[in-house]
DNA sequence: ACCTGAACACCGTTCAAGT
DNA sequence: ACCTGAACACCGTTCAAGT
């Protein structure tokens, strides 16, 4: 007689909750409703739960946050890899930035403290092989994994501030500082310009910017 | 005889709090406790009033965010400029990296939406001046500006993680996955660059890196 | 072993009242 | 006009108790 027609052996009650299910009900939440509705009583609410339920499967706020963070690290579609090192790293690099705007949450999460479970080593792998693979030394590639890391959440956060002010999110910025504002007599190349930043970034350039950026660090053939 | 001897004629009560006075208050509190510790109780007990009499001065709290963040800003010293322009923009962009970088909180007030007053403006304007006599168009500009505040906002925010994990703070971070975990079977390409890591974090190469990705943006003579 | 309910020590902010 | 005190509607988390 197979075992699972028994109630289980191990003592006390059975368990109602998992780790699984709490992970993801926080994913929907944040996806829905963003980082401030994330709140452990809105979590256990989610999954018909008392707030101190989730506690058993989880140590606090901050750990069940890394927990959705490599949850969704681990969805990024492994992408086919083309057969140029440099083109291989926009496409890895690019599949990465794309899971990280869905998930415009994820930015703030990172921004207080680079969290980041092992799911994203598989991409890391990959990014690090392909700098070898364009002759760069060691050193060269864990700096150019390094310095595009680096670029690529500065431009996630940035991306994520220009369509918050698209959803007319009040409040002053970076950006409306910059194409509303200028004054023509104090900031007169300011003013020049004013008028292309609309444009610049109405769309996301992230692949072509990348594609700047690693030229700038190497020469890939 | 001169008028402030008498009382001034304005009616109702002496304001005993000004705005001026609150902000350096937060901005006090920012650098020695951390973005966590600034709430509205807090300075308003380090200003010797009810919490509620900051209301009077400020709209409330992102506001305040917004205003320190402007405040430090103008006290971001003004660099003399080299004649190069390549050489001034990095000049100008490191004189508010390591401004940033003092505040290690402002990066994350930041991130929650790139919030700047107008204080930043002056280097915007002398940033696009010396694109503009690099012979780079209105266009090429814009990019570049937009392209280089990206990279040094995330700049920012990985050296603040890095520095949190120097001191110790535990958790998992994309910065301990890479430099702790790499399973040399699974990963062998990060396992052998894990030795490098450290050397590459340890000092920061903000002004190497922004050479770099000045010179995959454009040809500076 | 797992879950609950009440409670603690906080928040930002509103409201009515004092001077 | 400016400030205060009490209160509201929340948090994350601890603790003691139930099954």
């Amino acid at each position: 007689m197979p075992a699972r027609t028994k109630t289980p052996t191990r003592r006390g009650r059975r368990p109602r909750l998992s780790r699984d299910q709490i992970v993801e009900a926080a994913t929907a939440l944040l996806l829905s409703e963003g980082v401030a509705a994330l709140t452990i009583r809105a979590v256990s609410a989610s999954v018909g739960s008392s707030p101190m339920a989730v506690y058993r499967h989880v140590e606090d706020k901050e750990h069940l946050l890394v927990l959705v963070l490599d949850h969704i690290a681990s969805e990024i579609p492994k992408p086919r890899l083309p057969k140029q090192p440099r083109a291989q790293i926009i496409k890895l690099w690019s599949a990465i930035y794309a899971c990280l705007t869905e998930h415009a949450w994820a930015v703030e999460v990172l921004a207080a403290g680079d969290k980041m479970g092992p799911s994203i080593l598989w991409f890391m792998e990959r990014i690090v092989r392909a700098s070898r693979d364009a002759g760069l030394s060691e050193t060269e590639s864990a700096r150019t994994l390094d310095v595009v890391w680096r670029f690529t959440i500065g431009s996630l956060l940035v991306q994520r501030g220009h369509s918050a002010l698209a959803e007319g999110s009040p409040g002053p910025s970076m950006q409306r500082a910059l194409y509303e504002n200028p004054d023509a007599d104090e900031f007169p190349a300011l003013a020049a310009i004013s008028s292309r930043w609309e444009s610049i970034r109405a769309r996301d350039h992230y692949r072509a910017n990348l594609g700047a950026l690693l030229d700038g660090l190497h020469t890939w053939d």
